[in-house]
DNA sequence: CGCGGTTTTGAGTTACATCAACATGCGTGG
DNA sequence: CCACGCATGTTGATGTAACTCAAAACCGCG
């Protein structure tokens, strides 16, 4: 109703498990670091998720174009978000963008849930690591709590904590509890190279899990 | 190039494990009953697996929206889809209904591939039933192959015919192999009352697998 | 300091994948 | 027509990845 304030694009910034406020009347916001998860139904139980939101990725499209329940999302690492200031002639080219977005996550979100655990929380630290664009090379990046590790995977906390200790071993990962651990992209994603890991297909499932596990 | 043909909007039968032909041009498709599994990457392996389209969904939209690649669409149910010209200005609406189906979408597939495989299977039965809306009340339904459910649902083809088994034995679901089962979706929705099921969530997790495998 | 939340580690159990053997249906070609 | 392959479905036996349960160590915080 009120006019849209150019000037200053408000920004904000989001603790690990904080929720996301809905953005001012007429704005969608903008990821511009960090991660969130997005549920629907404000409920926080893993049932309702419904994918992730990594920088670049924009939130909260689907309340302009009217959509009945609008989602909630949580950061699962420190973020920083722009609120977006959007023209109705300007909803068009935002809502495909969101669009193609969406589809990207959904595929992103399939990988996360198939195929042996370890897999799995390591195409999620990849994505983070690669949200945190130092492009290649070992990155420093902020680690989601167990627990939403666990439920973005759909595994326990603890089998979690086990799968990090092993990329601990494998000297993939460092300085983990800091909250900020120091992820080697290059070697972690090498992994990735080996032998196809989607169970269902039955294709050579290379029992890897050993690799990570020690 | 050649002006779009008003008249007759073309319509498709597909069979199961047909694979869905690019739309002619300026057109996208429209599930009108079946349902599909859209790969990305022209691969048919289950790690390319982004979504479902089930009765109602637009494919196709990424194309004329720019994806650099479009996804590959795979009968899992004897399918019939209607062409469905769309002018450029109609696109901004298309994209919008394609959007929010997709978000729709996403929430499917992590539901899909969460919990226990038993209620997975379930989960992806009716949807299927609820695609042939026939409203509530037991339902006659072509039933994928297994080989589909199990890549849907991340799990064997034997496991997925195990609970098929337990789902029969349960009087969920009659006449299997005729390749069109009949599915008491009001029971079989019964189920879904049960408690949380999210193994990650590690709130209480009956063990309802037993139910199902006798 | 004690106190709720997260993380770690261990030991026992189980759901599910794996492997193997077999039945069935379907198309192709002799 | 049968023979043959090839995909699909079925069923059982076995192994193991991962869940469960439990208990301790480690926070950050009022």
């Amino acid at each position: 109703m009120m006019g849209i304030d150019l000037s200053a694009p408000r920004s904000v910034q989001l603790q690990r498990g904080a929720q996301l406020p809905a953005p001012a009347a007429g704005c969608v916001w903008r990821l511009e670091s960090g991660a969130l998860r997005l549920h629907k139904e404000h409920s926080c139980n893993s049932e309702a998720l419904v994918s992730l939101a990594l920088p670049d990725d924009l939130i909260g499209v689907e309340r302009r174009v009217g959509l009945p329940l609008p989602m909630l999302g949580l950061a699962i690492l420190p973020a920083t978000l722009a609120e977006l200031p959007v023209a109705d002639a300007e909803l068009p080219a935002l809502v495909k963008s969101a669009y193609m977005c969406a589809l990207q996550r959904s595929a992103d979100m399939v990988v996360l849930r198939g195929g042996p655990v370890p897999n799995r929380v390591r195409h999620l630290l990849l994505l983070i690591a690669e949200g945190q664009r130092k492009d290649a090379g070992p990155v420093d990046i902020a680690l989601p709590s167990l627990r939403d590790i666990a439920d973005i995977v759909s595994t326990t906390r603890e089998t979690a904590s086990r799968i990090l200790g092993g990329l601990k071993k494998h000297d993939l990962l460092h300085d983990r509890k800091a909250k900020a651990g120091h992820l080697k992209v290059p070697d972690l994603r090498l992994f990735s190279a080996a032998p196809g890991m989607t169970c269902s297909t039955q294709l050579a499932t290379e029992r890897l899990s050993r690799l990570y596990l020690s």
